[in-house]
DNA sequence: AATACATAATTGGTCTATCCAATTATCCAA
DNA sequence: TTGGATAATTGGATAGACCAATTATGTATT
């Protein structure tokens, strides 16, 4: 038998989640300072910010120190309808999944040639620099997510996360995995040699090559 | 101008990443207990909490009272838990979610030009057949997602009513969310100013301001 | 009366110290 | 060797204090 004490900043977040229900706590209002809460609900601060931070993380509320916090939205919005679609995308095709980052990183790239800036580069060279240095090609996820990163469109990088994410666990369920990594390192100089050139044509290429090898690989 | 200061929780999270990557926290082990790793951090036990309980909330590292923390899973530096990117992908700008959309779109056509058979053509047609009969034109998603079945691909197709979803919810969010329309006030009251001020220059950009924030919006 | 600026109060961030309860380790006796 | 009482450890929670950023207040100047 296993009773699971609820720990007190769990029922917090719970009475905030009521509170929210109820319309006490109005979305874009200030939430009530800790002091005045946690008087309230006779809890510790610390209680309190313990419930505070979940929150955060959740991006339920917004944290401004010394201006109090701001309610951003409702909590039950967190789970919806979204998990079917999880479940579906969980359960594609390798070559589909390959497929449709092929046409993100590909469609991504004038994006990234126009917006990426010096710095990014000069990161993204050093990385490279790093991966070579120590030898380790393990982690080609890094320049993509990097490249992911400088298009400057959040959406587009979370949806390439997310297909990341799909590609291993699919890979993981079918036990396939090879080691050929330094040959995409050297695909990944390439590319970046075209982005540094502003060259769109040249680096939808490069893309386009580097995925042919990839789908080969199964390494992403 | 908004530096966003990273308090010292965040740090933490980031410290115990760096170790998790490093594999001095090992999966299935326990984490050092709250007392030393503060002291090895030179932070406090409070601060510490505020980093184990977001952990804890994402699943990470699992909480026994009295018997220390276990680490479950990689906080995954590369990708995070795929719950993450939703709430990340939840909290998306319309101007991105838009831009995704039409680089997936675009890119889907050359594959549904290519793999689309008569049979679907003839649908879309009956379907825009019927909207133009009915005279609705309130429903294009239909027409969107047509397109997106008949690409063949159900990863591309699940970004694209993923997408769909998530641009509604945006809507929807930004509609009722008060901490939007107090902002918009905001920009009225800063464009009155320039105007009192008769700053022609002035005005313009504080009009300009306006109507981009407005179509991250769509309040108009 | 309106504005600007210095000042005070508020609020979150963080630390220290303390006590409690659950777990774990220890040790002695049967 | 085994059981169980005891001690030490560990997370849960609180209280009080101080700092820095923000916000509110009030006063002086124009």
């Amino acid at each position: 038998m296993k009773i699971q004490h609820q720990r007190l900043y769990e029922q917090v977040i719970s009475y905030i989640q009521e509170n929210i229900d109820k319309n006490i706590f109005k979305i874009g209002e200030k939430l009530p300072t800790e002091r005045s809460l946690a008087e309230q609900l006779n809890v510790s601060r610390g209680t309190l910010r313990d419930a505070f931070r979940v929150l955060e993380s959740k991006k339920i509320i917004e944290t401004r120190p010394g201006g109090g916090r701001i309610l951003l939205k409702a909590i039950d919005s967190i789970i919806s309808v979204e998990d079917d679609i999880l479940v579906e995308l969980k359960n594609s095709k390798m070559l589909d999944l390959i497929e449709a980052r092929e046409l993100l990183e590909v469609g991504m790239c004038a994006l990234v040639c126009t917006r990426i800036t010096d710095e990014e580069i000069q990161e993204i060279e050093d990385l490279l620099q790093r991966q070579k240095e120590e030898n380790d090609f393990s982690s080609s996820s890094y320049f993509h997510l990097a490249l992911a990163a400088a298009c400057d469109n959040h959406v587009l990088e979370n949806f390439i996360k997310l297909n990341m994410q799909l590609i291993k666990e699919v890979r993981d369920q079918n036990f396939i995995n090879k080691n050929h990594q330094s040959q995409a390192f050297e695909e990944h100089l390439e590319l970046l040699n075209a982005i540094k050139e502003r060259d769109i044509l040249k680096s939808e290429q490069a893309v386009r090559r580097h995925f042919i090898n990839m789908r080969e690989r199964l390494q992403f």
